[in-house]
DNA sequence: TCAGTGATGTCATCAGGTGACATCGGCGTG
DNA sequence: CACGCCGATGTCACCTGATGACATCACTGA
């Protein structure tokens, strides 16, 4: 440790939502997040490597818990079933909080470079996925197309639950998703 | 038109592709780009909102053209195969110069800023058609999935029509793809 | 006590991006 | 034909994000 305040890094991140919330992503300046954290603007590039990714701090351990749930699952489970298990994972992580996850996607929704980066993580964690079910053996296309398909559901279920009146558990509304899912490519 | 060369943009368009093909995009500076066209680096800003948008000229009217298929489609089709219906129009343009994509794609796999940019079209793109599945009386969360799940399908099939050996249709790629998401949807 | 280490500060610099204003040429109008 | 409007571009100034290089300070362990 060094010499001045610890926490840093959770300084800066909550100073920037803040920020971010009060007066908009854009209009916010490094400067401004960095004096409020009681660092300097250098300071916060140490931490986190721009400005959008402070809002996405802790999105890779997330992203090492889903492939480890997915793996935890039976040989037996078809694709999707462990691509469902990762998911639910995940939403038990991000399912805890709803009030900070609205007021994080009240956030990222209004900002179009946040909006992006936030579809790369889901990607990225798309992609980890896939690679451990080919290295189960799964087909190429058909891991892409499961784990794909389940980030997808993930979003809307997301979306869902964000939105809901009432209180709900995140990986309910995403089991439902997924059998709406199923429906939907059945009708065909 | 001005008292220059005609045809800025697309002199932009082609030296952006190539700088960024050759040394890599982070290392393409906007006063390359515009010095190659032969204009300054104020203009190129002028034409493109980014150093990135530059590679997704004309993705918006492709957008429209999804669209437009989309509403084509019979009142009767299914969310799914009206959604079918607009990722034929879109890969009827993009399926149509494999070569080109295959560069394109080359450029764009191998930087981050540039596949976030890919993916937030796509998203676009899906909620601009799920928009209109809304319009049809489609209810919320199934027009969502259909549209993410139908472009999750589009993304696996395109990649799976790039890297493929023999030269194939995009559409018939993307028809066995589907098919293939129905199996696996049924499996579970 | 002292050298090492890690987090931070300071300074300089570059590249992306934007606003304001000037300029030039084509085009329609009288 | 002369005029003036208008669109595309150039020029200049400036802000902000981001990074490299180097100094600094405090804590740690020998």
């Amino acid at each position: 440790m060094g010499r001045w305040e610890p926490g840093a890094r959770s300084r800066l991140r909550d100073a920037a939502l803040a920020l971010y919330l009060e007066r908009g992503f854009e209009q916010t300046m490094v400067a401004d997040i960095a004096e409020r954290a009681g660092v300097t603007a250098r300071t916060f590039f140490r931490h986190f490597a721009d400005k959008r990714e402070v809002l996405f701090d802790g999105s890779s351990e997330l992203e090492e818990k889903s492939v480890a749930a997915l793996e935890a699952a039976p040989a037996t489970a078809s694709a999707l079933d462990a691509v469902a298990a990762a998911l639910d994972a995940v939403a038990g992580v991000i399912g805890a909080d709803r009030e900070f996850a609205r007021t994080r996607q009240t956030v990222i929704m209004v900002n179009a470079d946040l909006r992006e980066r936030e579809l790369i993580k889901f990607a990225s964690m798309s992609a980890a996925l896939a690679d451990r079910l080919r290295r189960r053996g799964i087909g190429d296309t058909e891991a892409s197309l499961a784990t794909e398909t389940g980030t997808a559901v993930f979003r809307v279920a997301y979306e869902r639950w964000l939105n809901a009146t009432e209180e709900r558990d995140l990986r309910e509304v995403i089991r439902e998703t997924l059998a709406q899912l199923r429906t939907l490519t059945a009708a065909g």
